[in-house]
DNA sequence: ACAGTTGTACGATGGTTGTCGAAAGAGAGG
DNA sequence: CCTCTCTTTCGACAACCATCGTACAACTGT
């Protein structure tokens, strides 16, 4: 019996996906992070995201993004193995995630094209 | 004496808006609208949304915009006028705020193309 | 000066959210 | 069977948020 039988671990349809709820979703630090790394490596285990919060509150945060339609989790063994719904993201909203990704990692490390040269982050 | 003095109208500078106030701010349903608005007519006096709060609760989200750097507004009068920053939120963003209010159009009048015809919005 | 219009400030309220610790479930491996 | 690892659930808590009513301030027109 896998270890999903415990909670029916939700996934709304494609179809179904909200917009407010997909920027909720993406209006966090936390969550944000999870959703870059994602995009960078298809698919994580829920422990090897460089996020520093309690196990719990990693938790809580998957949940949101999951219902939110913005990843899927699969069970593997002992793993909860995560991946970005890109396709269904960009069916039903093109260039959403890109835009949004873009621009957080655009503010996260600026173009040091502008004067004065990269100085130190404040 | 005009009416701003009353208090600052404070609003962010164009390198300093943070893409998580912004996905933030724009994560409800009652500001989408504003900003939904604000890109058809680029002005418009702030009781002439079409929104359906108290006058007070639509302070409260003109606020929360104008603090995320979304919107811009000036006294003229009696009456505070509103701009959507499209200049600025594009060249921090660029493709953002175009991407997000396609996607809330796009859902909130999904595309008649789908088998079983336009139907109820459920 | 007076009343009407427009929008804000304040306080309250019920709901949501991010955070954590403690306890426990499910699987892997000895 | 026992232990270890990974992840979840639960309960709690402080902070935040959307909403409203009431009172008020600034401007407009008469």
């Amino acid at each position: 019996m896998p270890r999903s039988q415990r909670r029916a671990l939700t996934h709304p349809e494609a179809d179904e996906l909200d917009v407010l709820d997909i920027l909720h979703a993406l209006s966090d630090p936390t969550r944000m992070t999870i959703v870059q790394t994602l995009r960078a490596d298809p698919e994580r285990a829920c422990g090897t995201f460089p996020v520093d919060v309690a196990p719990s509150t990693l938790t809580h945060h998957f949940r949101v993004l999951r219902e939110a339609g913005v990843i899927r989790q699969r069970e593997d063994g002992n793993r909860r193995w995560t991946t970005l719904r890109r396709d269904d993201l960009e069916a039903r909203f093109p260039g959403l995630l890109d835009a949004v990704v873009t621009a957080y990692e655009r503010q996260a490390s600026p173009p040091v094209s502008a004067a004065g040269g990269p100085g130190q982050p404040h």
